[in-house]
RNA sequence: GUGACUGUGGCUCAAUGGUAGAGUAUCUGGUUGUGGCCCAGAAGGUUGCGGGUUCGAGCCCCGUCAGUCACCCCA
């Protein structure tokens, strides 16, 4: 047994894990250029209540999931459990307010949250981000949607389901509450404890229920999208008509209920097969009163964060496979301490011309440096020996039909420039 | 945080309570400088860890850790 073992719900990415990775970053890059998004990095530790603040008190995220630990300063500090109150912070603290608004960014990197694990549901996990700030007009809702959206086709997913709801805003919000918790409050009795649980302490919740008892109470609950306020059921309008117009199918979800304390007004969610209870591959919504929680003057925001775990898993379920990364299509290989020396001045010289090239180390037999060749599924292996120094050539086997040529020194790069361009 | 299932070489899995094994991967050979196929050999394990029951535990019991599933939460 290995003495040292990753944490729990920590995870190697090796070798097959990365090609998705790979794709999916280019893809990401690909779209954030496409839209016209910059890049924002923030650091990993930030001081606690930054979050508590930002993420609210209130939340499983803040209460039980936080890694937060005191520094050798006596400073509170936490790992960052999402990325949106970081680049709030980031936004206030740089001024980013004199940009020209609104401001498009995107960031991606590691988050923590010390959860029960579960397969797709990691202590540290990986997010595509996306923020724009500045700006309430619903066609920037649609942008933010549609930036998830063109990011996961060109990724080559064809059946993603997106959801979406409004949670309306403060003024909207405790009224609705207020006639929810009206109607559960008749069933009191009938609740589940869990249920019960929730009426008291985040009565929205209820919506987002599993308990077979409460599920039939549902289909009479009162919905947000009827006691929207004015501006917010004007927004939400729009918002439906903007996605209509694109013809981007669409559930409403009134139990879309997201467990971060900031979100006003659109929220939603995409959802992928083959993930079990972890399907949600990308999760966002409106924040317009956040900037301002975090000491900036009142600036509306929105964003979404979405889990590149989730989204490699569910490629993989799918069988969508990414392109290969370019790999050396040369190997090198010697026969004697003379031609080894010629045999690193060849590879040195192969990647000063930009050719992919690996020396078979190790002063192995040659047959078992021909048999790396061909486990390595390089195109040319190239042979260097007493003769070959001594003429000051090289041997070039074609590992595809065994046929081999005689090359000068002098001739190798421009000839494998050739023949690697075919 | 709640409930349940699983844990044997790197990987996939065997082994009635009685000597821990196979396939695969790795390394080395099958004459002198030639890969893929085939053959042979080597190396690789305190059966997750700690207790207990037993003459004897990989197997039964308890605990613990890890993974998995559902809840919860969320990406």
């Amino acid at each position: 047994m290995p003495k040292y073992k990753t944490l729990a719900g920590m995870k190697d990415v090796l070798f097959d894990d990365q090609k998705y990775w790979r794709y999916i970053l280019a893809k990401i890059q690909e779209t954030t250029d496409l839209f016209g998004y910059q890049r924002i990095d923030t650091p990993l530790l930030e001081q606690a209540s930054l979050f508590v603040r930002g993420v609210g008190e209130g939340t499983d995220i803040v209460e039980k999931e936080m890694y937060i630990f005191e520094d050798r300063d006596g400073d509170m500090l936490a790992l960052r459990p999402e990325f949106t109150a970081g680049i709030m912070r980031a936004y206030v603290q740089n001024g980013l307010h004199t940009m020209p608004a609104p401001l498009r960014v995107w960031t991606t990197g590691p988050l923590f949250r010390h959860e029960r694990k579960q397969a797709h549901r990691y202590r540290q996990h990986s997010q595509f981000d996306i923020e724009v700030l500045g700006e309430q007009d619903p066609a920037v809702d649609v942008e933010v949607i549609n930036v998830a959206w063109h990011l996961f086709s060109s990724l080559g997913f064809s059946s993603l389901r997106l959801y979406i709801n409004s949670t309306g805003c403060p003024t909207c919000k405790p009224v609705y509450i207020e006639k929810l918790v009206d109607y559960f409050t008749q069933f009191k009795d009938q609740l589940p404890s869990d249920d019960q649980r929730r009426l008291q302490q985040n009565p929205l919740r209820i919506l987002d229920t599993k308990e077979q008892a409460t599920i039939p109470l549902l289909d009479n609950a009162p919905h947000i999208t009827d006691y929207l306020c004015e501006a917010c059921d004007n927004h939400f309008q729009k918002l439906t008509t903007y996605l209509d117009v694109l013809e981007r199918p669409y559930t409403i979800d009134y139990r879309i209920v997201r467990g971060l304390d900031y979100y006003t007004k659109t929220v939603f969610e995409i959802k992928a097969d083959g993930l079990g209870s972890q399907d949600t591959i990308c999760g966002g919504g409106r924040y317009d009163g956040l900037i301002e929680q975090v000491g900036g003057r009142a600036t509306p925001g929105i964003g979404f964060g979405s889990g590149i775990e989730r989204i490699a898993a569910a490629l993989a379920h799918l069988n969508i496979e990414p392109p290969a990364p370019p790999k050396p299509r040369v190997m090198v290989s010697y026969l004697g301490a003379e031609a080894k020396l010629a045999a690193l001045k060849l590879v040195e010289t192969l990647h000063a011309a930009n050719i992919g090239a690996m020396l078979t180390p190790g002063d192995r037999s040659f047959k078992a440096q021909l048999k790396a060749a061909n486990r390595a599924k390089v195109s040319f292996s190239i042979i260097m020996g007493d003769d070959e120094v001594a003429n000051q050539q090289a041997t070039v086997r074609d590992m595809e039909n065994s046929q081999q040529t005689q090359i000068a020194w002098s001739e190798i790069v421009s000839w494998l420039q050739e023949q690697l361009a075919k």
